[in-house]
DNA sequence: TATTGGCACTCGGTAGAATTGACTGCTAAC
DNA sequence: GTTAGCAGTCAATTCTACCGAGTGCCAATA
């Protein structure tokens, strides 16, 4: 292979001039509202430059070389690239939520009430109505919770239902279904055992396990290993997606809308994608960015949930690359922020 | 106004002859199979009837006048209109299942395990992908259910969990946040009079609660209106729509797609919808036939799921009126069967 | 009397040609 | 460096003609 010195342009991130940026940043908010490719005359009559078309034409020619906008055929306006966006969402745009919609998040975390994945399923909703695009709200898993209270209840003689508690608040159920059978009692008394082995350690904790052969110890052992037997990873994790018939609202061809619902089915893969992004330190992934082909003609918002400074989750909104990043990352932003703070000071009411 | 007699054969329901069904039949399947319109020479030359297309012509219009077909336009074939579907399901259709996906639901209930809900939520990915129409996977409610035990666990001073294990296998949760300060001895001391009070009632049966003004009592009461608080109907009702994205594939037109999907977001009324079906003893609702206007271009198939008996759920497919019904409810049967019977037989593994 | 072949008619869909208009890139002049 | 002007490009639109699938009707037929 040869070797060559190859200077990529594009890759280099320099700070646009003045009127670089303004014509930017004028075609992509024209682009956003009309979905059109935007011409040179639209940009000169615009934007708050004196200059005329002409020159707006030559400078259009440079950012098109320089990657950040592109012609959909020979005698159309452009349109901006991944790359233009990522220059807007980074240097030209402020994001201030209108108040009508702070005053909207603001109320409604005021009033809602219920267990926490209501609360989720709820923001969920509220964010994609307020931006029109797709929400997603994850919540994080308890791998780090510590057990508060573990209960073996008899259904039947074979069915055994394991209830765990967590300190995040969460419970989790597991079917039991040895293959011996357990008189009540013993259940009990398995049930005093786990409590008495489990609680206040987490799921990562190895636990020191009876090994008799009675049934008490059988069902403990069992008991435990169905437990401890998740998934490491985002086991417990909580996804809800909201308004996803706004797939068909904001992206166009049936084709897009199919792959974007079939890939919100697969929620894990949702999961990932949102940790994946926030782990870059991004909020926003736009098109390629975050290496996911099938989505690369989206752009995903995303914003953290903590409570009390420690990870909880995250928000996001899913949408076209020309979607409104300033309103859609001002609401994802807000919601996070309360959410978060709903959470932490959960305490307060009452 | 001239009075006029009108007659309305289009609302008795006949049957209707041979030559006639032959001909609707043609017509609904030819229909399902390429999405046009069908005229009277393909119908001539496909059924089995030896008649020119003359003769199928002048039949057509009596089947179009008694509501059976209808034409988008003059010079076009005719399409099945709702009645039309109607008596095909009734009539003229049998409904087998091909062996080959006999044995991908056999196999899959066979392998499958986990937890109630994971095994709801994969049956619906089953269907959907069996059938390439959206499902609904709908496990009834626990409303006759007895408690077989409830748990009180501390959160923290003021927040408490409430747990509660159903006899059909369900866990609930609930949050008290009482603006008292309770004691862990009394949280506890609480938790054992709820058992008292509660194990082996359902959700219907009223309980004598503690009329005592402190903090144990106070808590068994409210512990007691918050379970009790619930809907009447369709709480703990859960919904599993598999497939959404092939909403975009068998629906025609962004806005029909938006709705449907938009539609499919209200799990309540999905449930609600499959209850109604159900409740009219009718197995498919054939474009308005559910009465729900939005719905109007879909046909919604349902089966009921019964354990030993009692029914515990539903199983549905929603496709545009034009689909496979006889796959379709194939499908949809044998699902539900080997669910109940999954449930039913759940013992008998291990 | 039921069926049929034949015929005139309707009307959506398509293919092609002509036209439009929104752009561009280039260049010469300022 | 900026601009006006101009020639060129190409998608989108409109128009036209035409095709053909399909109908309804009717007179002839078995």
């Amino acid at each position: 292979m040869v070797r060559r010195v190859v200077r990529e342009p594009t890759n280099v991130v320099v700070e646009l001039d003045d009127r670089k940026a303004t014509i930017l940043k004028a075609v992509v908010v024209e682009h956003i509202d009309t979905a059109q490719p935007v011409g040179s005359s639209a940009v000169a009559a615009s934007a708050d430059l004196d200059v005329s078309s002409a020159t707006v034409r030559s400078e259009m020619v440079a950012l098109e070389r320089e990657g950040y906008l592109a012609q959909p055929h020979t005698s159309a306006g452009r349109i901006p690239t991944d790359k233009g966006y990522r220059y807007f969402v980074d240097h030209l745009q402020s994001g201030v939520l209108g108040s009508v919609q702070q005053k909207q998040v603001k109320d409604f975390f005021a009033s809602v009430r219920g267990e926490v994945e209501e609360v989720l399923e709820k923001t969920s909703t509220l964010l994609s109505q307020m931006t029109s695009y797709t929400s997603v709200v994850v919540g994080a898993g308890h791998a780090h919770a510590t057990i508060l209270s573990v209960q073996l209840v008899n259904l039947d003689a074979h069915h055994h239902l394991l209830v765990s508690v967590f300190s995040d608040g969460s419970v989790v159920k597991h079917s039991l279904t040895p293959n011996f059978e357990a008189k009540p009692e013993e259940v009990m008394e398995a049930s005093r055992q786990l409590n008495a082995l489990l609680i206040n350690t987490s799921l990562e904790t190895r636990v020191q396990v009876p090994s008799r052969r009675d049934n008490v110890a059988n069902l403990v052992r069992e008991a435990v290993s169905t437990l401890h037997a998740q998934q490491p990873v985002m086991e417990g994790e909580q996804v809800f997606i909201g308004g996803s018939s706004k797939v068909a609202e904001v992206f166009e061809g049936v084709e897009t809308v199919r792959k974007v619902l079939a890939i919100l089915e697969q929620e894990l893969l949702v999961v990932s994608l949102v940790q994946d992004i926030l782990d870059q330190g991004l909020s926003v992934a736009i098109g390629s960015e975050h290496g996911f082909e099938p989505l690369s003609t989206c752009a995903l918002i995303v914003a953290p949930v903590t409570i009390d400074g420690v990870p909880a989750g995250a928000v996001g909104l899913l949408g076209p690359t020309r979607m409104k990043y300033r309103e859609a990352m001002a609401a994802a932003e807000a919601v996070s922020k309360q959410l978060s703070r709903h959470f932490a000071g959960a305490d307060d009411r009452g």
